[in-house]
Formats: structure tokens, C-alpha cells, sequence
DNA sequence: TCACGCTCTTGACGCTCGTCATGTGAATGA
DNA sequence: TCATTCACATGACGAGCGTCAAGAGCGTGA
């Protein structure tokens, strides 16, 4: 529902004139074509791989444990260990199992034994994806109040009109606002995002990028920038992620409940720092919850990161079966091998 | 017809899908409101004037002789010097006093008797525009290769096309370039121009500006000017320009002589500075013929613009009746006073 | 003052962008 | 395995921008 808001959150002011629609209610006769998945998809830069799944599910967590534990572990991991790790987050085996193939399947890790033990390494061209992600997640940027823009301004036939839909739908994942209908916006930093998301769906030669500065500084500014972005939405995530970490101990705890809290805050913050620009604070409301949640996202991290590291290490010495784990939440644990 | 390749020059490729129109071509009923000629025509930023009559004509060299010397003169000058400057120029006595009557309709100079003596004088207001102008004149200013940018998004209501379109020319006026549709581009130094001309016309709320700067150098831009700015157009107005003055004398010559020269290369360059935005030559043809355009100007203003101004000044003595001139070619010069 | 020609205006049109509604396939969770 | 929900593709639509063509208006020159 928030992904919703957030893509169709940019509707202008739709009022006034009432759209009449001349289509005919009833359903239509089985439409066609369709749906050939095309190859715009297969050329999709991998950040949608961040957007596609929702903060909490097993692939969502399974997602987050690849990325922050995967590569340290040497980019490979037994499936035991897997099953082991997303059952400390309260993932049955089974659903683990369903999310391992899943994730598979999407191109994000592929099957690999080690020594004979069946396991998952993490596909080639994934350890980029995860990079990014890194900064974004660990280092949310913000822009200073002087600091320069990005302006993105295309046109691209109709013709290649699913290439233009993603590309807006892209840039509103990287956090670019929309200025005028072809023209976009985005903190300069982002810039190589914006030209990997265009090359990646081949649109160089229809995007023309502008490193702009000098957004005359005050209320005028500040109101531009509560048009090109819904920022009301992006608050949203931000008081959400507050609302849902709130529980979380900041102190010391167990390995088990450290990882399963570090992971789960790492989970649902992730992608607030993709749509969120990291705009100055000059362009934003006076309530802005953007610092107090990545002071919260801190604290969490300080408390937690090193035992919920600790964990995986010892979950990954022990074979498959974490040491300190109550086995009951463990699901079948004889399952895991 | 220079004016009009420039305007409509910017021509995209439309060729490609055959859209389909769904609208009735029948001409429908008496539409209705429409046609208020509004208030935008008297708020239109006097640039305008600098580009409505044809170089070369009664009322352009007349132009020219008011924004070089009137203000010099004090702001009032009388008919009869009026007529005799004219004449020097070869334009006859009638033609000079209509093109008198249509510059005063027009409201750049107002009737105004000086003890006794029928003369006219500027309007007021229309200094800042001969400023201006001076200032695009003799000081044509060249952007440097690493130099920002001004861009232009607008987006003006279907309501408000008349402002949209003007808006559109105007800017064409001042030397803009065109990225998209509703995007514009030009040297940012022009950027007080830009906002003279949004302020004229209201459009204030519907226009952002960014400074951009940080185009990536090298032919890829080149290319990119290539396609914002009539380059071939431009340089056709330079060539122009280059082989209508390539007879005049850069020596000394006679006063009058001097006064025709000079007079005529104003008025033949003044529209070039206007719609040439002064790039950088980095990213223009090799073969850009405004370095040379600017010198020849700079050496027929260096030879008669000094005695060019004795001569005005000896016929603003002598009250009309220009020293050193052939009365021959004043025409009817009994008809001055 | 008059005829000519250019410019501007006006309406129609094509193109692009973004949105909405709808249908389909996939992901999710029980 | 199955029902529900979500994301995506598609077609239709409105809006904005620019262009074209025809007509009106105005500048130009005799």
C-alpha cells in the first residue's frame, strides 16, 4: 500500500475537468497478446529487485540476509545455514524453503555445492547491486542546502513507451521528483544512478542530464520541492519505520534476538533510503522525521550489528543449528542438513 | 524570411507513428470568448520591438539612429534633424515622416516641443530598453566551454496559450535554445533577460529557472548544441551580415559618409547579437563565423563611429541641416523644420 | 492614400508525458 | 496446493507543447 502510494503519489491536481470514460463497463472478450515479459524486464537495472518484495515477508528477509551477511561470508552459504538464519527471524522451513527458490529464481543467488554440501553463492553481477545498496543503507546522503541538482529531461517516442514507463517508475525508486512532465530532479550524488538506470534500459540517446545548482534558497524553494516530490508519502514511510521499530531494545541481548532485531530494523529500512532523496533541510517541513529515524536506525545498528554478526558466525561454524537458539522456535530443525 | 527560417527552424523529425485522431474535422459553431487581445500584448517586454521591422527599412534605421544618438542628444531631438539624418541615410523625406509617426504609434518616441521647436523625444520606459540593447550591441558577450547554463521548464495552461506562445518567441528573441518541449536552455548570463521576459508576461508561477552547468564537454555536446539552436540559421544571419558590410570602408572617409557606414552596420547587427546566445566555440562548427562577424563590427566602429557622432552633433548645430552633405541627396530639404 | 507583403493570430493537429481503469500473471501466506 | 493480493502491461484519456495552414492585421514603400 505505501509502494502504491508512493508511485501514484504524484498525481497532479486531477480535479476539475471530470474524465469521461466511453469504455464499456462490462468485461471484455480474453484482450490478447500480452504480457510477453519482453526484454525491457530481463534489462532491468537490479535495484527493482529491492522494491519488488514487502518489508517483513520471507523473501524481503531472505533478501536482507543475503545482503548483509552473504558477501562477508564469502559469497556463499550452505542451505542449512540459510534455513537456519531465516528461522531465528520466525521463518518456517518450508516458507524459507519456498523463498530460497524464489530468490533463485529472480536471478539474485544460484545453487552451488561446496564439498559436497548443497548450498547458494550469490549470482554474478549481484555483488554491484548489493554495493549500492550498502551506501544507500548505511551512509544515507544528505544534501546541503547549497549543494546541486540533477535535472533529468527526456523524450522518447511512443513507441518505446514501456521503456519510458520504467524509466519514471526507476527514477521515482532511486528518489528523483518530477518537475514537469519529462523532466525530473534528484540530488546530484545520485547521478550515477540515474545514468546506470538510463543505460540500463538503453534510453542514452533520449535523456539529456543537467548538473544544476542554485535553487534560489527559501520558501519559494521549499515549496517547489513539496511539488516534485510527495513528500507527505516519504514522511509516511519514515513515521512507519519509527512506529515499527519502537519495541526494539537498544541495549544488550541475546545473539538470537540481536539478529533477528538487526536484521528486521535492516529490513524495513531499507528502501526508505531509496526514495527518500536526502533532500537539505532548508527544502523540508519543520517535522521532518528523516534525522530521528536514521538516529534510530543507528542506535539499533550500534546495539545490534556486532552480536547479530556474531551469530551468523557461530550459526555458520555450527553447520546449520545457531548456538544460543531456543530449538522450539526453530521450526523442524531436523529438517536443515 | 531569416526571421521566420529562425522561428519555425526548429523543426523535430515528426515523421514515425501515424497518430490517430478521433476528432470531428467539421469545423464546429461560433466558438465563443476567445479573441479578448487581453492585456499580455501591452505587458509584452519591449524587446519586441527590436525585432519587429526589417533591417535596412525607413523604420528600423530610424530605430537605429534613436538608440545610438537620441539618448546622447539629451532624449529630444528635433523633426527637422530627424529628417536630415534620415536623408543621409537615402531615406526620402515622406518615408522618414511616416516612419517618424509609426515609431511615436508605436511608443517609443512622444511628440514633444522644445521652445517652440517640434521634435520628439523618448518615451518613458524605453531607456531601459536602448540600454539593454547597448549592452548586447557592443559588448557581445561568449560563453566560456566550462561556463553555466540557464535552463528554462515551463509548463503554462492551454487557457493562457496566447502568454505560452509569446513566452516561446520571445525567448527565441533573446537567443534560447530549445532541449524539449517546454525545456529551454541558454547561457546563464542571460538569465536576467529570461526572467525580464517571464516577469513581462506573468508567467512567474509557471516557469522554474535551474543555473546548470557541467555539460560533458567534447562532440557529444556539440552535438547536443546542434540540436537546441539553429546553428545553420545563425550563421546564415553572420554571413549575411559579413557580405553586406564587406564594401564599406574601414578607413576614414567623409563625415556623412562615416554617418552611413556606421549607421547602416548598427542596423544590420543589431538583431545578430539578439538571437545569437554567444556560445562557447568549443561547441560550435569549426567554421563559426561570429569571431569574425564581432571583429569586422569592432573595425567599422572603430573608423566611423567617432565621426560618425561629429556629424550628428554638426547637424543637431547647424538645427537640421547637416554640414558637409550633398544636398542632392536630402531630398526635399526646403520641406525640414 | 493604396496595394503589396510580411507578421501575427487563430484553430486544428500530432506528439509526448502522465494518469486511470482493467485484465493477467506472479508472489505471498495459510 | 489454493485463495488472496500485488505488480505489471495495456489501452484510453486529458493536458501541455510545438507546428502547420489559413485568414486578419499591420508595416512597408510607392
Amino acid at each position: 500500500m505505501i509502494g502504491r502510494t508512493l508511485v501514484t503519489g504524484h498525481a497532479r491536481e486531477a480535479g476539475g475537468v471530470a474524465g469521461q470514460t466511453t469504455r464499456s463497463p462490462g468485461g471484455v472478450g480474453p484482450v490478447d497478446v500480452a504480457h510477453a515479459p519482453t526484454d525491457i524486464v530481463q534489462a532491468l537495472p537490479r535495484v527493482a529487485d529491492d522494491m519488488v518484495s514487502r518489508p517483513g515477508s520471507a523473501v524481503s528477509l531472505l533478501r536482507t540476509v543475503v545482503g548483509v551477511y552473504l558477501r562477508e561470508a564469502g559469497g556463499w552459504m550452505p542451505t542449512g545455514a540459510f534455513l537456519a538464519l531465516l528461522g531465528a527471524l520466525g521463518v518456517p522451513v518450508p516458507q524459507a524453503r519456498t523463498a530460497l527458490s524464489r530468490v533463485k529464481q529472480r536471478g539474485l543467488l544460484q545453487a552451488e555445492a561446496h564439498d559436497g554440501v548443497a548450498g547458494l553463492a550469490l549470482a554474478p553481477g549481484a555483488g554491484a547491486m548489493l554495493a549500492c545498496g550498502d551506501r544507500r543503507i548505511h551512509e544515507p546522503r544528505s544534501m546541503a542546502a547549497d549543494g546541486e541538482w540533477c535535472l533529468i529531461v527526456f523524450s522518447i517516442p511512443e513507441a518505446m513507451r514501456d521503456a519510458r514507463h520504467q524509466l519514471r517508475k526507476q527514477l521515482t525508486w532511486i528518489g528523483c521528483g518530477t518537475v514537469e512532465a519529462g523532466v525530473w530532479i534528484c540530488p546530484d550524488f545520485l547521478r550515477g544512478e540515474v545514468e546506470d538506470v538510463v543505460a540500463g534500459l538503453g534510453l542514452s540517446g533520449h535523456v539529456v542530464l543537467f548538473t544544476a545548482r542554485g535553487l534560489p534558497a527559501g520558501p519559494v524553494a521549499a515549496g517547489q520541492v513539496g511539488q516534485w516530490w510527495d513528500l507527505e508519502g516519504i514522511a509516511h514511510l519514515h513515521r512507519a519505520f519509527l512506529e515499527g521499530q519502537s519495541g526494539v531494545p537498544e541495549g544488550s541481548a541475546g545473539a538470537a534476538e540481536s539478529f533477528a532485531a538487526y536484521v528486521g530494523c535492516i529490513d524495513a529500512w531499507r528502501v526508505i533510503p531509496y526514495l527518500d532523496p536526502g533532500l537539505p533541510a532548508e527544502l523540508l517541513p519543520d517535522d521532518w522525521p528523516g534525522p530521528e529515524c536514521i538516529a534510530l536506525f543507528r542506535r539499533i545498528r550500534e546495539a545490534h550489528a556486532g552480536p547479530a554478526r556474531d551469530f551468523v558466525l557461530g550459526t555458520l561454524a555450527s553447520g546449520g543449528v545457531p548456538a544460543g537458539l531456543d530449538p522450539a522456535r526453530l521450526g523442524h530443525s531436523e529438517e536443515v542438513r
